[in-house]
DNA sequence: TGATAACATTGATATAAGTCAATGAAAATC
DNA sequence: GATTTTCATTGACTTATATCAATGTTATCA
C-alpha cells in the first residue's frame, strides 16, 4: 500500500525526490473496517492520512447532535485536522469509514522531522494544502451560488463515483439538506 | 510597507530566517483606490499577494451576472489564485478594493525561484495555507450547520470588524443571503 | 449646494427546503 | 431464511428565505 503512497508523491514533484524512501518509512499502515472510527471529537489528532484504499467521512456533530459532513475523503487524497495535529488539542472533527479503508498515516514527531530534514517535504505538503484550498474554494462558492438541485447535478457531474459508492444519507448531509430533499431531487432532475 | 510582511513572517517562523531579506526584496508594493479591481475574471493571474493595509473582496459572478462574495480580505492577510496563478490558466475570480488598499506582491517568477533557493520559503507558504485551510473549513461548517441568522451572528461574534467597515451589500453576498434578508435578521436579534 | 447614484429598509407574496409521520425496500444479524 | 435494523421514498404541512416593488437614507461628485 506505500507503493499507491509513493506513485502519488511521484505524480507531484516529477521523478527525482531524494529522501523519499526515507519519508514513505515513516508512514505506517492500518486498515478500517466499514463503520469504523479513526477520529473522534475530543481526543487530539495524533497523525496525517493517506488513504490507500476505500473512503472516509469526515463530519462533525452540531449542538443538536446531527451530524454534517464536511468531507468525503476517496483513496489517493489526504486528511489532516491541523489545527488538532499542529497545536495538539482536542478536535471538533470525527472520521468514520464508510468502507473498508487502508491508509497510510505518518505522526506529528515523524512529519515535522521530515518537514526540517527532507528539502523536498514542505514542498510537496505545499503542493497537497493547494488541492485541498483549492477544492475547498469550489465548495464554497457552491454553497455561495447554487441552490440544493444544483449542488446535487454539480456533484453528479464532478463526482459521480460518490453518488454510487456512498448513501443518500451522507450525500445529503454533505450537500447540506435533507435527505427526503435529496429523495425528491433525484426524482425530479 | 515590507516591514508589515517581514513583521508577518517572522511571526510565523520565528526570529533566525535565513534568506528573508532576499525574499522581501522580491515583493512589489502597490496602492489601489476603493472599487479599484485588481484582478478580473478571463485574465492570467500574475501575484500572490499580501494585504499591508485595506480590505479586498474576492468574489466570482454567476451565470445571471450576480456578485457572490467568496472570501472578504483584511490586513495581514493572503490572496492568491493558486490554479490561475501555477497554471497560468484565465482566472475565475475578480478582486475590488474595497478600501483603499496597499498590497505587497510577488510574481510568479520570482515565487518559484523563492521556493526552490531558500529553504524557509515552502514552510512559511504551508504555514499559511495551512491557516487558509482552516478558515475554509470553518467557512464550510458554517454553511453546512447554520442558519441565515446564526451565521451572521457568526460573523458578528468572529469578526465583528467586517460588519463595521463592509457594506451590507457585500456582507450579505458573503454570507449567501440577500440584502434584505440581512437587513431584516440584523433587526431581529 | 444640489443632483444623482448607490445603499438600506420595509411590506406583500412566492417558493424552496425543512419537518413530521407513514410506508416500502434493502442490508445486516442471528 | 426469517427478523430486525437501517436506509429510502412519499405525502401533508410549516417555515425560512427569495422575490418584486416601493420608499427612505446616505454617499458621491459636478
Amino acid at each position: 500500500m506505500i507503493s499507491v503512497l509513493r506513485e502519488h508523491i511521484l505524480n507531484r514533484v516529477g521523478d527525482n525526490v531524494d529522501g523519499l524512501e526515507t519519508v514513505l518509512a515513516h508512514f505506517l499502515v492500518e486498515t478500517f473496517q466499514k463503520n469504523e472510527i479513526l477520529q473522534e471529537e475530543g481526543t487530539v489528532c495524533k497523525y496525517v492520512y493517506f488513504i490507500a484504499s476505500g473512503c472516509l467521512q469526515h463530519f462533525i456533530y452540531t449542538p443538536d447532535a446531527e451530524e454534517v459532513t464536511n468531507e468525503i475523503l476517496i483513496e489517493h487524497t489526504w486528511y489532516a485536522d491541523i489545527q488538532s495535529f499542529s497545536n495538539q488539542t482536542p478536535t471538533k472533527e470525527n472520521i468514520r469509514a464508510l468502507e473498508e479503508t487502508v491508509v497510510c498515516k505518518i505522526t506529528l514527531e515523524h512529519f515535522q522531522k521530515m518537514m526540517v530534514t527532507v528539502p523536498q517535504f514542505p514542498i510537496v505538503y505545499s503542493r497537497i494544502l493547494e488541492e485541498i484550498v483549492q477544492q475547498s474554494k469550489h465548495r464554497v462558492e457552491n454553497f455561495l451560488s447554487l441552490d440544493a438541485k444544483e449542488r446535487f447535478k454539480w456533484l453528479q457531474q464532478h463526482r459521480p463515483d460518490l453518488l454510487k459508492r456512498v448513501s443518500n444519507k451522507v450525500i445529503a448531509s454533505y450537500l447540506g439538506i435533507r435527505e427526503e430533499t435529496l429523495s425528491r431531487l433525484k426524482h425530479k432532475i
